[in-house]
DNA sequence: CTGAAAGCGCTTACAG
DNA sequence: CTGAAAGCGCTTACAG
């Protein structure tokens, strides 16, 4: 069945030249003749020739691979990163090797290994939530271009691209503060993730510069923010004395599962509580009332991770050094925190 | 910046022993002592040997790599499936090379041209929604192992692998029947869709085995399903004189946005108007009322393909036969058809 | 049980 | 302008 293929060797052979022309004509050589490139690519054509990849990288030294690693490619946030990655890859004439670690530490640590020994050109990366230990990722650092993005780490001296979260919740909370809402909860990630930390600062700040009081009360932490963890804290945080008058999500998952137990006890969005999520995904408009959230734009990280990393191939970096990139993001307002004044 | 990297033949110098040995002692070949295995096994462990994958693969003209296209990397069905695909890849040991065709049927040509080129073992694809001319598929399929998923084509002489959308869609119309609605509407593509019209299919065989008259008006069609285009048609089809008391639609964000607009008239769900959707995405159970759908099982999918197609790796066929397989899939029943009757 | 050698398909410094 | 030859890192048939 497997037809057979055409070789450097074999239009050599039909053309009687030797295979150091055949090669030299197909990549533009400038010495060869005229003559001879216009011949030997015709029947390059005619042939159906395609240069072996494996031969060829391995030549070079360069494979034209590089490798992506996200702990879930469900999320909606990062099927959108991947996209825009597989596009500048594409321009850039890359192709893309995705594994999923499912927050699998020892997995995260073995495709690391896998795509060093597969002989990737770059690696872009998104840690796994329990990553602790970061030497596999240093040892890999050591060896090939790697960027970190979205889920980083400050232990690893590389470029990293995330979202501004620290500005981003600081806003949304001021826009909270600017309706008139003065008890605002926050339902959060405990302490080890970084995104959810930066978001809590930003929190923290905004409550500062409107000496509005901290009450560790309304501050709620659980280890993996979901819809129905969203439902249970807020369960959790209307049955407090003094209620809260509106609720920080740092996932839209969470706010919705936040509105629907709102919904439930009749409490009134956003007059009584009200809501914001973050991602701008997908659910967030179709939930009712339609959700505030700050928007994520995995497109502008796909791409700037993509970028960096064709440069870091390019031009190998001397020292390893931290480079953060933090990209700022909108409020999106919607009927959540929407209130008439 | 870059390590120097262990190759056999340092190994073999430093043990002063030829590559060979070092070579088969890695590939537990029986032929070599315990003790050599030994010697050998310690040092490249101490060396964090790794090999190099391009050699190898370029030796034995096997990557272990399979390549996977697909129209559009933002649906939450195909992530599902990739999700699965990704696993399986892993335990059998393959990487993962994922394009996007974003529907481009140039951009599709391409990517297969270059997978093939890459030297992956086989391929995994969805087809663009615009494929007409199958040429370059039955191309690559006479190259390569390949394997059909989703998007499908009776012209390609291959496995296939699909929900059965005929049966489903057959179940929910009897859902529909089952609950006293006789003018069952449908939203669909345009007949070049093979899963619509499949869907489309079973729509009539239900209708027909209940003797219920087929009315043309309730068969609305459109090139792009979508959220949008499901309000739209909604809009058209309440506009009727004699309404429908039900509509189906073949995807989940046509149905929301039937809901959608259903609701905006003021058009009580189910009891005036039920409404089904296909996917059982995310968003079928945030919108209100919870969304009837059919389930749409990626992980089966995912993996039954894979499955397939390492098995005609290393299997590989002699004649090219097409060849269906349909998974059997469920309906969920939600509040949207939920009528106590 | 071990080694020398050929070869996978390609590129490139060297020679002419 | 063109060719012969070496070499990328590995495996394996052949010989001993």
């Amino acid at each position: 069945m497997k037809k057979e293929v055409t070789t450097l060797k074999k239009i050599a052979q039909i053309l009687e030249i030797s295979i150091s022309t055949v090669s030299r004509a197909l990549n533009n050589h400038p010495d060869i003749s005229h003559e001879t490139s216009k011949k030997v690519k015709d029947l390059a054509r005619k042939l159906h020739y395609m240069p072996n990849m494996f031969a060829k990288g391995f030549r070079q030294h360069k494979t034209n691979i590089i490798g992506v690693i996200v702990p879930n490619i469900l999320s909606y946030f990062i099927s959108t990163i991947l996209k825009e990655i597989l596009l500048q890859a594409e321009v850039n004439g890359y192709r893309v090797i995705i594994s999923e670690t499912n927050n699998d530490v020892k997995k995260e640590k073995e495709m690391l290994h896998t795509m060093l020994q597969f002989g990737v050109d770059g690696i872009l990366m998104s840690l796994s939530k329990n990553t602790v230990n970061v030497d596999p990722i240093l040892h890999a650092l050591n060896q090939k271009p790697l960027i970190l993005f979205d889920k980083v780490s400050n232990k690893i001296p590389c470029t990293q691209v995330i979202i501004d979260g620290e500005e981003a919740t600081f806003n949304a909370i001021e826009h909270l503060i600017n309706i008139g809402k003065k008890r605002i909860a926050i339902i959060k990630e405990f302490e080890q993730s970084y995104n959810s930390e930066r978001r809590f600062q930003g929190y923290l700040r905004a409550l500062k510069t409107n000496n509005i009081p901290i009450d560790k009360k309304l501050i709620v932490s659980t280890h993996d923010i979901s819809l129905k963890k969203g439902r249970s804290l807020t369960s959790q945080l209307i049955s407090l004395k003094e209620k809260p008058d509106a609720i920080f999500c740092i996932t839209d998952a969470a706010a919705i599962g936040a509105i629907q137990t709102l919904k439930k006890f009749n409490i009134k969005i956003p007059e009584d509580i009200a809501v914001i999520g973050f991602s701008n995904s997908l659910n967030s408009t179709i939930v009712e009332p339609k959700l505030t959230t700050l928007d994520q734009p995995g497109k502008r990280i796909g791409e700037i991770a993509m970028n960096c990393l064709v440069t870091e191939i390019e031009e190998p970096k001397e020292h390893l050094t931290i480079k953060t990139i933090e990209i700022k993001t909108n409020l999106i307002i919607r009927e959540s925190t929407l209130l008439s004044i």
